[in-house]
DNA sequence: CGTCCGTTTGATACATTTCAATAACGGTGG
DNA sequence: CCACCGTTATTGAAATGTATCAAACGGACG
């Protein structure tokens, strides 16, 4: 559970250009790039939520934490990803970069008014997308086993990079116990157990190559 | 995991004009009345989803199973509740009357396409609750302890019924357990022991006393 | 080269599951 | 109305997966 810093103040609305076309999905966004070093806040559960954003560059958590401080992450958020968007006016999560985070700002206003432009169209599927995997979430968070959630992690990793083999993973062991509700321990066990199992190789802690993406895939049931 | 019988087909768009009026947020569906009894299926998981469905009396149940057929319960669905609003063109999860139940079915596209009424600003809203559900379930479903969640569940049924002390529950322990990701027999513990601490009064397995309410939700954390 | 932070590994504790048996409920038919 | 049956719920004892506590390891960085 870290605290976080200050943001480096992302002032709304100078109209910096910026956009990046990974998927079909894509959504173009108008707004200012905002800078983030390892651990900054983006945004505090209980501000207002003026702001949606994405990533260009690094990656970025939000969670949600219990009065005695346990965490639980919702959601990660990699180059390509728009999040912020909240279902009502204000931050019900927390939002952190996990590593060194480039983000674009925009006004959400800016996106959900500008109806013709099918934007709020987009923005609609971005949200669905959100719910679409919150609700995959729940299903691992309630029925899977450690084995079946660290795979099935790594698997949506792998998927969201890119469909590569090789993950460079954005975040610490903490963040996936924390997104996964199981302990630090529990999740470097279940690394090294399926290292052991020939399915990954662990390349240092943040580089984890899928040896069997096919077996891994039948391991999340 | 029980196996579904046929639903009462639901023949699209024959206007049958339904409404009610419980919440601000409430929501007014204009399509046929639906009547189901006990595990019926309203929908299938992989079925296109082009109505989306008001619960008028009675309560439903949406969930995933994996494929040894484990199953996650996303949510209930009670009086007043809209559901039925998908990320995609397919349904992601199988809906199932919990006991005789009364729904209006309407077309998913006379709800979404209708902009100006301000419909659509309606639909969103009840998406992005959805979002929001999902959201604290996953935050229960990762870092909650079994007592913990069987008494987060109790508050938020209280307050979803009406904020009444007494509850009448439309679901099964199995269903319980499917929702909170235990099992049946730890549902049932807690809620004996839940009762042993004066904190509940069970009478029949349906009905539950809240004796603290307030006792009950700092359990929550 | 030493320190620090994150990770791995080990031993033990504990919460929840699993397996098994009993009890209570609800519906049906006599 | 009561007895019976199948279903659902409760309770118990044992097994197990994951958490907790604790220590050692490793890489990054000054």
């Amino acid at each position: 559970m870290q605290m976080s810093p200050m943001v480096t103040a992302p002032r709304p609305y100078v109209p910096t250009a910026t956009m990046r076309t990974p998927a079909p999905e894509a959504i173009r966004l108008i707004g200012v790039t905002v800078h983030l070093s390892r651990d900054q806040e983006v945004f505090g559960e209980g501000e207002p939520a003026d702001q949606v954003f994405k990533v260009v560059r690094g990656a970025v958590r939000c969670f949600r934490v219990l009065s005695d401080g346990r965490r639980q992450i919702c959601d990660f958020y990699l180059p390509g990803d728009v999040f912020g968007i909240e279902p009502g006016q204000d931050r019900r999560t927390t939002a952190e970069a996990l590593t060194d985070t480039v983000l674009v700002a925009a006004r959400r206003s800016t996106v959900v008014e500008d109806e013709d432009s099918g934007t709020a169209r987009r923005l609609w599927a971005l949200a669905m997308a959100d719910l679409q995997r919150s609700q995959d979430h729940a299903l691992t968070l309630g029925r899977r086993s450690a084995n079946e959630r660290v795979a099935s992690f790594l698997v949506d990793m792998a998927a969201r990079l890119g469909d590569v083999d090789n993950l460079e993973l954005p975040m610490t062991r903490q963040d996936i116990a924390d997104y996964l509700g199981l302990t630090i321990e529990t999740v470097s066990r279940t690394l090294t157990h399926l290292q052991v199992s020939g399915l990954i190789k662990l390349a240092g802690c943040r580089s984890i190559h899928l040896r069997k993406p096919r077996a891994l895939a039948e391991l999340c049931a």
